[in-house]
DNA sequence: CCTTGACCTTCCAGTCACTGGAAGCCTTAT
DNA sequence: ATAAGGCTTCCAGTGACTGGAAGGTCAAGG
């Protein structure tokens, strides 16, 4: 299997994958003409960083993820501090964006939106008082 | 005054200020010295961008929304839609971030967080069936 | 056997919005 | 006169890719 086919079954483009082995995520050897070859655990590591990057991990995290999933001895409670760190920005993150949204929609709401040059949401960029 | 105290004032770091200038937001003068003399209209340029920033406007959308505070002959539909397709943007990351944060805090819970190896996270990443 | 087109490879550059740091000039206080 | 601190420019790096160029490889059709 070829590049691209491991990149459909893995749910990301070619250009990540050769990124990820770039980086020293996955390592998988070459054939005599030079392309990848992707053994089942190379498949089953961009598969797992599929999904761990789908819920937000840093690429840094990932690998630490990996490398905890590797170890058959590691403490569960390393994974759960690390995601339970995540949540929390997830979490923080989450609160920023709404607090944007409410304003933002506040301030859309309040605009007539028409041909009129009256702007309350550019007042309000432009005005600390509002 | 010199550009650190218009960064207090307008809540940002000087070599913001000094990039706002680099990429045209902003265009202040220049003292004999060579320092950047600020006038009314920088600060106020300043106070914009950093309220349309804080609302999570591009710097790309900033610069089209300063056009438009500029323009005294604008129609408020051209500022409505750009903030309605910007709050849409920022409802779907809401929306992104909302399933990261359900799936997460679900494996996290499940997850024993002690000493043992068996975890629900990393099984959860390596394996497509949970 | 040759060509065509679709792969594969590497390498370099660009994205976004800054941020850090070095090197050197200017100002203010001692 | 000097020392501290602020100003200037310029270059490089961030995260996680993404686009594109230049060139090697492979399978199918004529």
């Amino acid at each position: 299997m070829n590049i691209s086919d491991v990149a459909k079954r893995a749910g990301m483009p070619p250009k990540t994958i050769r990124y990820y082995e770039e980086i020293g995520l996955i390592s998988p050897p070459r054939d005599t003409n030079g392309y990848r070859v992707f053994r089942d655990s190379d498949m089953h590591k961009l598969a797992f960083l599929g999904r761990a990057r789908a819920l937000g991990f840093t690429i840094e995290n990932c690998r630490t993820l990996l490398a905890l999933w590797e170890d058959q001895d590691r403490a569960s409670a390393d994974v759960r501090t690390l995601a339970h760190a995540h949540l929390r920005n997830i979490e923080a993150k989450i609160a920023d964006l709404e607090e944007m949204r409410d304003t933002l929609a506040r301030l859309v709401t309040a605009c007539a939106g028409d041909e009129r040059p009256d702007c309350p949401i550019l007042k309000s960029l432009g005005d600390a008082t509002v």
